[in-house]
Order: C-alpha cells, then structure tokens, then sequence
RNA sequence: GGGCAAGUGGUGGAAUGGCAUACACGAUUGACUUAAAAUCAAUUGGUCGUAAGGCUGUGAGGGUUCGACUCCCUCCUUGCCCACCA
C-alpha cells in the first residue's frame, strides 16, 4: 500500500497557496534570487521542465531553510510563432490559444509543488509587459543601438519570416529546416556589436559560470587580433587591406585572394584578358549563396573542411607586397569570405592548408618562412602539406631567425610602425536582427511619415497594442500589414497621415531582461523599481538547458549592461551563478513526438505522486549530466519514500547514540550536496540514514530532523508527515538542522594495511595512537607477519586515522 | 580543423591521490502468504578454489608516486558547441 500522495499533494499544494508561503518579501540582508529559465507555454510540461524547475525549486526551498529572503518567480515566453500556427490549425486566436495553454501549464507547473511566488507571475504577451519592451527599444533607438538597415537576410520560406544568422542551423531554419534563402530587406538591428570588448571582457567575472558556456560565448563573440595589411595595386594608388593574425608568415604570401562580393573585383578585372571568365566564375559562386557554400563543406567526413576543393580564378592584376616590394598576383576564391575579416586575405601556402591546396592546384610558387624544428625541409616543393606549427623564421629579411612567436609580434609591430598597416581585431560577432514579419510579438514601436521619415512612437503612447482581432489564413506576409487601424497613424511630429511600423520583435528581445521585471511585475510607470532590483539583483542562481548557452545568456547579458548605461542598475553581469541541467533521454534518445519516445509528467504523478517524480528525477544523475529515464528507477523513489512513512509506526523513545550519529553525518552530506548541486548522492545519504533507521529504530528527533532534510526534495510528503509528528507550523518554516561535528569524531578508526600499495589488513585502532604505535602495531598483525616473512621493509608509510603502507 | 565534456559492474551512478563499484535498479535466494503482490532479510565485478584465500579489474598504452578511476604524455571512442574565421 502506497502512502495517499493524490489527497496529500492537494492539501499541502492547497495550504502554500492560501498561506502564500513562497511570498518574496525583502526582510533581512540575506537575499538569494533562484531564476529557472521561464517556459514557452505549450500547453503541457515536459520532462525537461520537470527537472529544470525541480532543480530550481529544491535549491530554492533549501535556501529558505538555511533563513535567506527568496526570490523564487515564474513566468510565460508567451509570443512567438508556435501560437500562430496553432491559431491557423484550430481556427482560434494566437491570444486566445496562448492563453489557454497558459492555464493549462500553470497547473501542471501547481501540482509539481513548485514553491513560486504566483503574485509575480508575467506573461510577455502582455502589454504591460511587451510595453517595457518598447520602452527599451525606444531607448536604444534614442542612442543609436537600433537601426534600419537593408540587409541580405535569411529568409525562410516555408515560415516567411526572417531569421537571426543564430537561427540558421546548417543551412537551414531552426524550427522547420527548409533551406535559408538569401533576400534583400529592410530590417532592425540592435547594435550589439557596441557592447562586443564588455561582453568578451566581463566573462571574467562569471566565476560561477560552467566553463563550457563561457567558452562557447566566447568563440560566438569571436575575439581575433591580428593586423591588417595594404597590399598596394601594381597599377594604381589604392590598395586592398587583408586581414592576418599569422604576421609571422607576411614574408611568405605569394598571392592575394579576394572573396567574390570584394568591392574592388569589378575594377581588377575591367578591361583584363581575364575579365569574362571571371565574372561567370563570380556569378556561379553568388548562385551558390553563402549558406550554401559554407554548409556544404560541413559534412562529417573527417577533416573535410580544410580539404573540399577550392574554385578561384585569376583576376589578371598584381599588387605589392609592402615589406618586400614583391608583385603577386591577384586571385578570386570561394573559399574567402566577404563576411569575415576585411574579405581578402594574403595567401601563404606553405604554412596554411587551405592556402597549400589553392596553391597545388593552381600552380602558384610556395616559400617556406618558418623552420619546421624536426624536419630538414628547405624547398617547398618538397612539402606534402602546410606547416601551420612554430619554429624559427626563415627568408624573413632582418628577422630571420628568431622563434616565429615573437616575430609574430615584432613583425606586426614594424609594419603599424612603418605606415604598412595596423595592428587590429576582428571579431565574428555581428549586429542581431531583431525584427520579424510576424504578428506574435511585441510591435516594434516606430511610424513611418512621408514627411518626417522614421519617427519614433513617443513614450506617452505607450504600449503600442497588438491589435487581437486579426484573421489567420496561413497566407505569407506580414499579418499585421492587413490591419487598417493598425497601420493608419498619426505622425507624432507633424500630425500628418503616417504608418506604422508591422514588424514584431524577435521573441529573444522578451527574455533578454524578463528576469529584471520580476522584482517589480504589477510597477505601471517604470520597467522596474530601481529599489527592488538594487535588493534582489543580480540572479544569484539562474538554471536552464545548454541550448541557451549562447543567445539568449548572450543577449542578456547585452541588455544588462545597456540598462546599467542608462544608469538603472549598477552591475555588469544579470547571473551570478549558472547551472545548465542536461537533457532528459529515453532509450538514449532525446524524448521527441516523431520518435514517439515520451513519458508524460502528468502520468507519472497521477500513477505516483509529484514527490516521488521529484524524487526520482534528483536520484537519477547528477543535474549536470544527462538522464536516462527508466520507469522502474520511479519504482525505487516511490520505494523509498513508503518506507519512511512506515517508520512512524515504530518509533522509540530515545534513538541510540550510533543512529545520532549516523543523522549527524548526513545532516553534514546533505548540506554540503545541497550547496553543490549534488542531489543524487544527497539522496543516497538519506537513504543510508533510512537504511539505519531500519536496522536501530529512530526516534521523533531523528525522523524530523530527516523530514527537515528531505523536504526541499519531496515537500508534500515531508509537510504532512511533519503535521503528523505534531508540529503546527509549516515544515517549510523550520530551520535546517546543524550539524554536531563533535558527533563526527569516532574514538576508534579502522586502519587500511597496504604491502606495496596492496590492501591486505586492516586493524582497529584508538584515533590519538602514535604513529610509532601505529606502525608496530601493523607489523605485528597476524596477516601482514605471513606476508612479511622472509622480506625486509624498506619504508612505512603513515597516512594518520586511514592508512598505513609498508613497501618491502 | 578548433574548443569543451565524458568513457567505471547486467543498468543509472559513487569515489578528485589512500579500502574501486557508495546509493539505487535489475537478478538470485529465503521469510511471510493457500497463492501472487507488497514488505522484511540475505547474496550479487570477473576468475581460480570445497574452503581459507589468491589473482585480476575503472576505454587502450606508457609515465610520475610508497600508492593512480583520480595527476602527466600518446592514442581510441562518444557527445556537445564552433568552423573554408584568414
């Protein structure tokens, strides 16, 4: 018989609500703000949900234990495309849809027990939301950081939207994967590449960050430092810049290629024998797209990248070459990118593979100008493959010689120095693109005049209202556009006859500063209180998947350092501490609807309680790594937590000394796994102190001090017990238990016999014996004496209170 | 190609220089039961041995150390992120 999770669950779910339990209120100096990345409400929660928000609320409900002011907030990602499909399919409305799945999810979210503060919830598809969006957005246009621009954008097709270059996934669109189109428009930018030196440089502060997403941060931002150099043409003043971070190898460049879209092909080529040919090479390579020609090197074949075939033509002219004077011809390639660097680079064959194969091909000379140290290759044509390694620069002029490392440096140095370039960086971070032909989203808060041109909404007209009532036919375009009362506005500055904007914003813009609103959701007159967030701010602990690692962790942390130049907050960094849970898998597999591999959350707590899903979920890995759902693994928790119901029916009156200390150490396990997120051995500590209670029998101290322990865990279960050991108060009011380290102490220790590192005794021992005693203590042990026979100890080492080894 | 993880029983996992496999699942056995379930108890890396006990064992190989799952080197495999990035 299984203890009645079904009426416990509801009566203690029931109780936090009218007793609003989990009310953030701002008391003492102590204050911890846990933040789980909120949910695009789908309707339904799934098992990745369950764990984030798990993880969350057991960190949360702990550190309500140890006396620390919570902050523990939910809310909805509401906009976004999903809803308009399902507008379309079910002929409803996005709002109506969005908001009934909101509903839905809230109360799957309630019967997890999660311990939020519901006063605080937001939607964003709310205008008292989405109109702090626009406020931001108005602030930045303010100050230059959101700009129009026509731009070749990603376009997909199938969804008829534009897409972020974040949101092309191998060439295609990350949520349907129809090949991305390359189309000229108008869109919005925000310019994130102003903030690109503090976000790289401030990673520095996120000392609590995996190091796995600081690193993919930083290779997104793309930090490059090197030096552009001016290649003067054979025939003109002007000359192309190539970008290098290998000064090093500039002695050895015999060719320059320019990408396709280079400015200055057009003119290379004009009148050249050459000149035909090259223009349909160019043509064939624009056909080709860039998607296209980047995604299509990508195949897994090992070490493809570097070795696909690589087109160009000659463009018949030459240039020079500054620090030796030499003329080198001019080619065009697809294998340079217009989008990265200054679209031209210095080929240097002998010591870049691309460069080597381009030059094989081709018939262009190679010049070795760094000594491969273990290798007695002088001539080029002797090379199988480039050498991209260090060692000594040769046919360098007056810096042959010296380890290419620091000629690298002085070589960047001279040429600044000599008026042949710069020393510069270049980063891979572009501006983000945050419009979208689409209508769930927050409006874009910008009127178009015939007269005044770009004409921003002004602050008092704000929210700019979605307008509800639009018709859904699936048909492509903006939706927005087909609104008559929308689009028909007043210009603010000469009140004549203007449109609006029928952009939405990007949904990323929502949740780039959500976390900042919860300190103050219901506040009408302001973002947010400055008060409030100087309190609760920053996140100490914020927890969601890996797959935000880079943009949306990447976008709020641009927005926080936005909002600290207007001068709202004065930190850096929105997220102190990150935790990015692994995914939740079935058979290996990532749980989909196409591989049909799904376990239901709500199944399993209509079958078994939210405490033991709870439970299980914790147990089953480290929150960290990935978790192989296994449907007899929830057998074991719900096990387990049967058997400390039935522990009450055999209560003593005083537990024994040995079981005290038995609690003492896992008051100290749980407490120290609890601060580092290792739930699953905090777990398994409680069921050794279970298993103990089994074999001595436990006392009321004991179990609630266990109930203490397992509540963050397992909440209704451990309220009610709790409530039936006699205690009023909430469980959740209690303080977490202390530890006695005098407890910890053992008189006697057992000491591990090693001969060479080979355990073959071990010996009881009182904890303050000498390490002579100890030692003569060992040798004169019946098993180490049959070992020792007829060998000499050399040495005996002593590790006090767990060890001792005696080599012979 | 670059970066970052990870590789331990039949399974999920524990141990971060000191008793490898905690805790759990599964399996086997016993008790209770007319029986099953539930529960309780016991066994459970491999191998040799009647046993005591021995040998062996953390992806592979080498190294450091009295002692290595743990640190170092080389390699293999898997996962994730980035990538014709100059």
């Amino acid at each position: 018989m299984s203890y009645p999770f079904k009426e416990i669950e509801e009566k203690w779910q029931k109780y936090w609500e009218d007793n609003k339990s989990f009310k953030a209120a701002a008391s003492s100096q102590k204050k911890f703000y846990c933040l789980e990345m909120f949910p695009y409400p789908s309707g339904k929660i799934h098992m990745g949900h369950v764990r984030n928000y798990t993880i969350g609320d057991v960190y949360s409900r702990y550190k309500g234990l140890k006396g620390y002011d919570v902050l523990h907030p939910m809310g909805f990602d509401a906009f976004g495309q999903p809803a308009e499909n399902a507008a379309i399919k079910n002929n409803t409305k996005p709002d109506i849809w969005t908001r009934r799945c909101i509903d839905w999810m809230k109360l799957e979210l309630k019967k997890m027990g999660f311990s939020y503060d519901w006063e605080r919830e937001l939607s964003t598809c709310d205008s008292s939301y989405y109109k702090w969006n626009q406020w931001l957005f108005l602030k930045m246009y303010g100050r230059g950081l959101a700009y129009k621009k026509a731009a070749k954008v990603n376009w997909c097709s199938s969804c008829e939207t534009t897409l972020a270059n974040e949101e092309v996934v191998d060439g295609g669109c990350w949520r349907c994967h129809t090949t991305v189109e390359q189309k000229d428009l108008e869109q919005w930018f925000l310019k994130i590449s102003d903030y690109k030196e503090r976000l790289i440089e401030d990673l520095r502060q996120l000392k609590e960050w995996p190091e796995r997403v600081i690193a993919m941060q930083a290779n997104w931002i793309g930090m490059s430092q090197g030096v552009e150099i001016y290649f003067t043409l054979e025939d003109s003043q002007e000359a192309i810049a190539v970008f290098t971070t290998r000064a090093d190898t500039i002695f050895g460049a015999t060719y320059v290629v320019l990408a396709c879209e280079h400015p200055l092909v057009k003119e290379l080529i004009n009148g050249k024998p050459q000149e035909k040919e090259a223009l349909s090479f160019i043509k064939k390579v624009s056909k080709k797209g860039k998607i296209v020609r980047s995604s299509e090197s990508r195949p897994c074949a090992q070490g493809r990248g570097k070795e696909v075939g690589k087109e160009g033509i000659f463009t018949g002219a030459y240039c020079r070459n500054p620090v030796n004077n030499e003329l080198i011809p001019i080619w065009i390639a697809d294998y340079v990118l217009m989008e990265y660097g200054s679209g031209a680079i210095m080929a240097v064959p002998a010591h870049d593979q691309r460069d080597f194969l381009f030059a094989k091909e081709h018939n262009l000379p190679l010049r070795i100008v760094i000594q491969h140290p273990a290798s007695s290759i002088r001539h080029p044509e002797d090379l199988a493959e480039a050498y991209e390694g260090d060692g000594a620069q040769v046919n360098s002029g007056q810096f042959d010689g010296l380890p290419n490392k620091e000629a690298k440096i002085k070589i960047a140095q001279w040429i600044e120095g000599k008026g042949m370039g710069k020393i510069t960086t270049h980063w891979r971070l572009r501006d983000w693109l945050v419009s979208r032909q689409r209508y769930w989203g927050t409006p874009i808060p910008i009127i178009y005049c015939q007269k005044c041109g770009i004409v921003p909404a002004p602050y008092e007209d704000l929210p700019v209202e979605l307008p509800k009532d639009v018709s859904f036919t699936g048909e492509g375009g903006s939706p927005l556009g087909k609104v008559k009362e929308f689009v028909n506005a007043q210009c603010p500055k000469c009140k004549g006859q203007a449109n609006r904007e029928t952009d939405t914003m990007a949904t990323f813009f929502d949740s780039s500063w959500y976390f900042l609103r919860f300190v103050s959701p219901k506040l009408n007159d302001s973002v947010f209180d400055m008060n409030e967030a100087r309190y609760w701010m920053p996140v100490d602990q914020y927890i969601g998947g890996i797959e935000h690692a880079i943009l949306h962790l990447l976008y709020a942390r641009f927005f926080t350092k936005f909002l600290k130049d207007l001068g709202l907050i004065e930190f850096d960094e929105p997220f102190k501490s990150l935790l990015t849970q692994g995914m939740v898998l079935k058979d290996g597999e990532v749980m989909s609807k196409s591989r049909g591999n799904i376990v239901d959350p709500d199944a399993i707590i209509e079958e078994y309680g939210a405490d033991t899903l709870r439970l299980f979920i914790l147990f089953a890995a480290p929150p960290e790594t990935e978790l192989e759902w296994d449907d007899r693994g929830i057998e074991g928790a719900s096990k387990f937590l049967n058997r400390i119901w039935r522990i009450r029916d055999n209560l003593k009156e005083k537990a024994e000394p040995q079981l005290i200390r038995i609690l003492h150490k896992a008051i100290k396990k749980v407490s120290e796994d609890m601060e580092g997120f290792k739930f699953n051995t905090a777990i398994a500590s409680l069921m050794e102190l279970v298993n103990a209670i089994y074999q001595m029998g436990a006392d009321k101290e004991v179990l609630s001090k266990l109930l203490i322990l397992l509540s963050p865990i397992a909440p209704h279960f451990s309220e009610e017990l709790w409530q039936k050991l006699g205690f009023t108060e909430s469980i959740a009011k209690s303080e977490w238990p202390e530890y006695d380290p005098s407890l910890l102490i053992e008189e006697n220790v057992t000491i591990v016999i090693q001969i060479n590192g080979k355990l073959r005794s071990n010996v009881s021992v009182n904890k303050d014996i000498s390490e002579d005693q100890l030692g003569n203590r060992c040798l004169s042990d019946e098993t180490i004496k049959k070992w020792l026979e007829g060998s000499p100890v050399k040495k005996i080492v002593i590790v006090p209170g767990k060890l001792v080894n005696i080599v012979i």
